[in-house]
Formats: C-alpha cells, structure tokens, sequence
DNA sequence: CTTATTATGATTATCGATATTGATTTTGAC
DNA sequence: GTCAAAATCAATATCGATAATCATAATAAG
C-alpha cells in the first residue's frame, strides 16, 4: 500500500502511522477502537466487516477478528449476518465499573507494591514523563491510552493475569464515557503529577496505604463526572 | 457428518449431541469450553487450532474464532504462532471474581427487583425446577450451567446490558475453580432450594433486601471451597 | 568447544471465494 | 387491495489454500 491516500473508516480519518508494524488485526482492532473511543463513529451507527475491510486494505477474516474482540470490549454489538453496531454505556453501567476497577486495582496494588521491581518503577515513571507531554498537547486521546497503559503495567506486576482482561474492559468503558462527558472540559494540568504521587506512595511498599491511595485515585473520576452518583466502596 | 463416530478432541469426548442446530463457530466455542470447565484438558495443556478444527469437522477460522473467545474467558492463552495453551486461575484470582460477581449481581437486583416481570419470575423458577433434576441425575456440569442461566437471567431483567459479558466469565471462572476444588464432594442437595429462596426474596420486590440476599447467597461458594480467604464487602 | 548462521518444521495469520442467513421486495392468486 | 409464497439482496459465516512467524535443529566458522 502506498500510504499516501488517507485512510478512513465511515469518513472519519484513521491516524493509522503509530499502527504500522503491528498485525494486520491488531492495527484493525485499535483503529476502529480509537475511533469509537474518540466518539468519531457514535452508538447505533453500523460497522460493515467488508467496508472496513477495503478502507483497511485488508481481508474480511481479518476484521471480523478485530470486531470479535471489540465485541469483548463491549465496544459494538455484533449482530450475526445482520451488521455490527457501535454499543453504549449508561451512568449506572460506568459507575459499576469503576467499582469494579477499584476492587481489582486495590487487590493487584496489594499483592504487587511489597515487591514491586526497580525496573517496573522505572517504566511507570516513564509513562508519567509521558503524560506530561500529552497535557502540553491537549491530546486527550494519547492521554487516556498512557493512563490504561499506567494502571495495565502497574497491575501485570501482581501476578493475577486472568483478572487482566475484566480491568482492561472497564477501563476503555470508563475512558469511553469520561471523554464522551468531558468533551469541552480543558485536560486535568495535574495529570501526570497525581499519577508520580501514587507512585510515590507505592514506593513505601505498605499494601494498605497503596490500596488507598488507588482507591482514592480512581474515586476522582467518578466525581467528576457524574459527583451525584451515589457511591458504594 | 455422519455421527456414528465420537467426537473428541484431545482423547476425550465431547457430548457434542446438545450443540446441533447451533452455529459451527458456537459449537466449537461450547465444546471446547466445556471440556476445560469439566477439567478434562487441564492447564498448560496445548490446543492447536488446526488439529481441533479436523476433530471437529471445522476449519481453522472458525476453531480460531472459538479460541478468541475463549480467551476473552479467560480460559486459554493463546500465543500468537505458537499455539494456545488452557491458562489456569489462582485462589486470589477467584476470590477477586467472587466479589466483583456481588458488585455487579447487587447493582443488578437492585435495578430489577422493583419492577420484575411475572414472565421474568415464571422462567427463573422454570429454572429452578430444573436444577432439582440435576442434583438427582448428579450432573455437575448441567448444575453449573443451570446457575449460570439462572444469574444471567436474573440479570438480563436489570438493563445493565454491557456488564453481561463480565459476570458471565466471572461465573465462568468460579464455576471452574469451584468444580476443581471440589470434585469428589458431594453436590449441594439443596442447590435448587435456595435459588427458589431467593426468588421469593426478589417477589417482596425490596431493592435493599434483594442485594443483601444475592449477597449471601454468592458469599456462600467462597466459603465452601476456600473459607480461610479473608472476604472483603 | 563455542558461537553465529542458516535450514527446517510446526503453527498461526491472512486471503479470496463460496455458502448461509435473515430482511426486504416482488409476485400471483384470490 | 391483501396476503402468502417466492425471488432478491445485503450481510455474515465458513472454507481451503497460502504467507508469515517463531522455535529449534543442523551447520559452519573461529
């Protein structure tokens, strides 16, 4: 492929550069991802695998596996021979997931801070350097990608993989409805700094205190935008 | 396929008799997971797609699609071009699952109850008497599956849609843990019992009495297999 | 004997073509 | 005109073949 045409997918444009490199189906699955992230293709608008095939310039197979795992995601709702739809998410669905993060979060900080490696410190900071970057930008995008990436990489040190996906899943909803209500607020300037302080925290390597410093952290999202909500622990 | 020969995949046999009727791609995805749940292919052990996909009468895409899935389950591991692997899931892990499957099932009765349908309460004590059957016929599996329905019904009322998939492989994997840890004991003779307890819980139509119900009831399954786990609300 | 390099084998990833499916439209009898 | 049956259409689902990838075994150089 040529590359100098612009890729679009339902006339939106793809940003497809950072994807080269990577498997034909994950580039499928994090374009159309970031495209239903960013609100570009909105609930109810209709995905057709062999459109996006084409725009993608790759098989249908190929995208059918990309939407099968945003299918997962809880991004689309696939509905057989019928078309792919983009899915929603309520208030009350958001606020149960992030919930749900705090539960896996606090236990993976638990079981990861009393042995949390130099080296895995090392590459949280560096995300946090980052972030940084993303503020000067107003990339909100970028921002939301290094953030799951943050909390991703903190929680793989603590050894229970299997609850990885579920986190995964509730992070992207929560990012997906956070942006979709923020969309005119400025980006927090304080970003990258509340994220050095819980590393911070996490570097005195007291379980309890880390669990309520995550705690604590992921609350804030809630508050932001839906502070009404009424709050369980 | 003349179905005179028995199916199996890795020397067992796969009871494939119930998935006619039903997509190849859904019938790989069953067959397959039900041998894990059973633990007739136990962790570590290696699934190759070409090799289920002959067994099964499929092509590879469509064992391939039964994998993502699976995997989505939390399930397998697959590894790209090396081969997937059962993946297994830990005490901590499951005790994690165990709560978020209140977190969630809580919110659920409390958006249901109020307003369950008489259909809704005809079809979950249909269920129920089917779970009486299973503990007579001291079919295990048919007994998990029967509780899956029973939540996963129970929950569907609430209109918290995109939270399904979450519960759904939360109870899949407690329902594997519970299975492996509990092999040789006896079932529950009162499994259908207490289901119709909680139904005449959820009648009294109480949001709060309803949370607390489901509460205990799910609190029980931890207790049962690993009762020295220290329970977090 | 050790290490770097090159085959080889096993397995997934991708493709293009065809079969199925479910909704919509057309047809034909009444 | 109305309704059931049949044809058509727009999609996915499935297939079989080929390409790409990774681990390992064989080979060769030093």
């Amino acid at each position: 492929m040529s590359r100098t045409e612009t890729v679009t997918i339902a006339g939106k444009p793809l940003g497809l550069d950072p994807l080269f490199g990577m498997k034909k189906g994950d580039a499928a699955y994090h374009a159309v991802r970031r495209l239903i992230l960013l609100g570009h293709i909105r609930p109810t608008e209709m995905l057709l695998e062999q459109r996006i095939a084409e725009q993608l310039n790759c098989s249908q197979g190929t995208v059918r596996e990309a939407f099968l795992r945003l299918e997962q995601d809880g991004l689309v709702a696939r509905r057989g021979y019928r078309g792919t739809t983009v899915s929603d998410t309520s208030v009350e669905e958001a606020a149960v997931m992030v919930s749900i993060r705090v539960q896996i979060e606090c236990a993976g900080v638990r079981h990861a801070v009393p042995s949390l490696s130099e080296d895995a410190l090392r590459d949280l900071y560096a995300l946090t350097d980052e972030m940084e970057q993303t503020t000067a930008d107003a990339d909100y995008y970028r921002g939301s990608e290094l953030d799951r990436r943050f909390h991703m990489l903190l929680f793989q040190q603590s050894d229970l993989a299997s609850l990885e996906p579920i986190l995964n899943r509730c992070a992207l909803q929560v990012h997906r409805f956070t942006h979709r209500n923020a969309e005119d607020e400025p980006p927090d300037p304080n970003f990258a700094a509340k994220h050095r302080a819980l590393l911070a925290v996490f570097e005195r390597r007291d379980p309890e205190q880390a669990a309520d410093a995550i705690t604590a952290h992921i609350k804030q999202v809630i508050d932001r935008w839906a502070p009404d909500l009424n709050w369980e622990p």
